[in-house]
DNA sequence: CAGGATTGTTTGCCTGGTCAACAATTATCC
DNA sequence: GGATAATTGTTGACCAGGCAAACAATCCTG
């Protein structure tokens, strides 16, 4: 507990005691979600420039074509608001096009490119690659058990 | 009657797919996380006014007393500026002090006070309470498989 | 003792989220 | 049919929480 003795370890944090914290789901969810996070921005956002938000909103919109901002929002559990800026973006980046609706003049239907279909092919290597050396430490019957256990958390 | 809303909102995403994404164990982390941090706020944040960034703080601070504020950004994989609000909001809150290093004249010892020390011991019953009612789909046993298989991919 | 590290702090900036307000449009109800 | 309510996308203000650079005070090293 002595301070000159925690400054001679110089290593990532290994003399901390976490407490309690140490059986709280909800802490290692946190660090988990934070590594992940980095290990994706050191791999896929490097080399393709696109963020995990970025990435997931790309993919709803992939696999739900035609489907307007407000439904976009909703699946993102996140603000109207919040998903102008994200449209804007991969409609610069020419990724995807905001198509007027047959049907209702408000709103819009958000469609891939074909260029943006290209490039999520693309993509899609790269992070899945990624998410596998990201949870390389686990066998691949223990990634599926942590995603079906995850899954019932939020269900 | 408001009867046109009545989409489902606890579920997010009703209807959209996710197509390859569902195999992610990124994406998965990243939802679990935003709801258990969604659930902290609703009842933990909501009912003692502590978010979950400063609980850890409070707890690394309680479980390594004396340390530097340097130490804590370390612990927290953090930069050292973005410490010193959340020093500053903990010791607003009389919940730490900042305390004089008796070998370095440039660090603080940070620690507890009594009340600090009273209060942490009952805001953790409520998130420990919290995080067994977050995690309520899942067995006992269930959990600790979660946890250790959270563990090992972080470390 | 001189010069280099370290500590806490301030400042500025970015990201990503909320909320309130608003015009255009659609839906509802009498 | 027409008034009224609800929805859609958008904007602007705001906030939390991160990083990076600069800085004075203090330590450490040679």
């Amino acid at each position: 507990m002595k301070l000159a003795q925690m400054k001679t370890v110089e290593d990532a944090a290994p003399g901390v005691a976490h407490g309690c914290m140490d059986d709280e789901l909800g802490f290692h969810l946190r660090r988990s979600q934070v590594a992940a996070f980095k290990h994706f921005g050191q791999t896929v956002t490097a080399a393709e420039g696109i963020t995990p938000g970025l990435y997931g909103m790309l993919q709803v919109i992939a696999n739900n074509s035609g489907l307007t901002q407000s439904a976009l929002a909703e699946a993102m559990d996140v603000d109207r608001s919040s998903i102008v800026k994200v449209v804007n973006q991969l409609e610069d980046k020419r990724l995807i096009v905001r198509d007027a609706s047959p049907t209702d003049r408000r709103s819009y239907c958000l469609r891939l490119t074909s260029f943006g279909r290209n490039e999520l092919a693309r993509i899609e290597q790269a992070v899945t690659a990624q998410d596998r050396e990201f949870s390389k430490a686990l066998s691949e019957a223990e990634r599926h058990t942590l995603i079906g256990l995850l899954k019932r958390l939020y269900k």
